[in-house]
DNA sequence: TAGATTGTTAATCGATTAACAATC
DNA sequence: TAGATTGTTAATCGATTAACAATC
């Protein structure tokens, strides 16, 4: 490969489709980078920090740490490690925390309450508008800073204000149903808080949140742990 | 190999230590598969259900069901499929549904409180059997069934009552020294709903759920959808 | 019987881990 | 300078997917 080849291959990267893929679970790592980098930051102690550091500190190995910064695009200093401000810069930019996403909450019960609670999800880059249940208790009311409309609304409202993301924290029964009706709608991505799969056309992205599935690899460890040391 | 070591083998993989590791993965599909099939017994459409069938369903390969309901030890009839009542047995058995493992729950916020509601989790052997909190408004009320007591109280309870499950719905700061103290008392595992890592000895096990990751993995999905449809 | 489906062994794919030259 | 650390290429490992004989 020459140098002119280099040069046009750095270019469709950066500029032209497709993206390269990111590794789910790089993705799913960053994000403990950065709360940590964060802490590490408050505390005071230097301006750089290397992988073998923030491995040791999180139960990472160092190489991966390295892997995963580098895939969001952070340039170090060897001998010196990275520069925590720049990292933390970095990490915001890459996950796309700096432009703030819309969104709207369906299902106002006790999860539904705790996650218009999480302040913390301004931070990630999300901004929870507005909410919609059937309860006419709910209705009209406003939880969290987050007023709670009437399920019929939700249509038109998705649509007038181009609202991209829904959550969706409702029992199995009408999971479905509401999915197909955020998607009728305009929504692009589905946050699935619900106990069951739902179905959606293939340009909808879901994201499912099964407390179960994480339940039973609690139990297992622990089981596992049990029988081995018995 | 002749039958001997065969059989040996086979006594071996069956009462003896240590057990094969299940793939995580599966672990956590297994949950699914179940969620679906009461779903589908519920239907009445017949007693044999094929891992076509499932895999179509759910959106996963056939061939993935079949390897991950041979881990569960499931057994199916070629042409027929298998047993769908014996399916739902097999996978209640083998997560270990049938015997209930008895928890407490740390921190009684928006999240403890949503967490204390979750009937479902019955279903999935974990019985929630107190909760804790500092705040004098929450200590001595009873909350979804679940009481209500002051955290000086912890460690004495995990103690007297052989406490192996510890639920963590605290915010950050606070979060490190109660898994200490947990630790401390005897709890082996913990389900950690805090926005920060943890750090544990060894031998305790902890399964942390972080939404900041989850969110992470759907805003990125979003993000690259509309990039590579433009 | 014919064909769909299981169970198992092999091939592929992607993420993790190791190795090592470059460098502040 | 010497040594720790980065960045990159290669090796390993484990999960997914494919292939196919056995079978109700």
């Amino acid at each position: 490969m020459n140098e002119m080849e280099v040069s046009m291959a750095n270019v469709e990267d950066r500029n032209d489709l497709p993206t390269k893929p990111i590794p789910e679970p790089t993705l799913r790592r960053l994000p403990l980078y950065y709360q940590y980098l964060k802490k590490v930051r408050d505390e005071h102690k230097g301006d750089f920090i290397s992988c073998t550091q923030i491995g040791n500190d999180l139960s990472i190995l160092p190489i991966q740490v390295r892997k995963d910064l580098g895939i969001a695009e952070a340039v170090g200093k060897p001998k010196l490690g990275y520069s925590i401000d720049e990292l933390i810069s970095i990490i915001e930019t890459f996950l796309g925390w700096n432009n703030t996403k819309d969104a709207y909450l369906v299902g106002v019960g006790h999860l539904g309450t705790a996650l218009l609670g999480f302040e913390r999800f301004k931070e990630y880059g999300l901004n929870i508008i507005a909410a919609f249940d059937i309860d006419k208790e709910k209705i009209g009311k406003t939880i969290h800073g987050v007023k709670v409309f009437h399920l019929g609304k939700l249509h038109d409202m998705v649509k007038r204000m181009g609202i991209k993301i829904g959550i969706l924290t409702v029992p199995a029964s009408p999971a479905q149903e509401l999915t197909d009706e955020m998607v009728r709608a305009g929504i692009r991505a589905i946050w699935n808080f619900s106990p069951v799969k739902v179905n959606v056309p293939p340009d909808i992205i879901v994201q499912h949140e099964n407390l179960a599935s994480s339940l039973v690899v609690l139990a297992k460890k622990l089981t596992l742990a049990r029988q081995n040391q018995s």
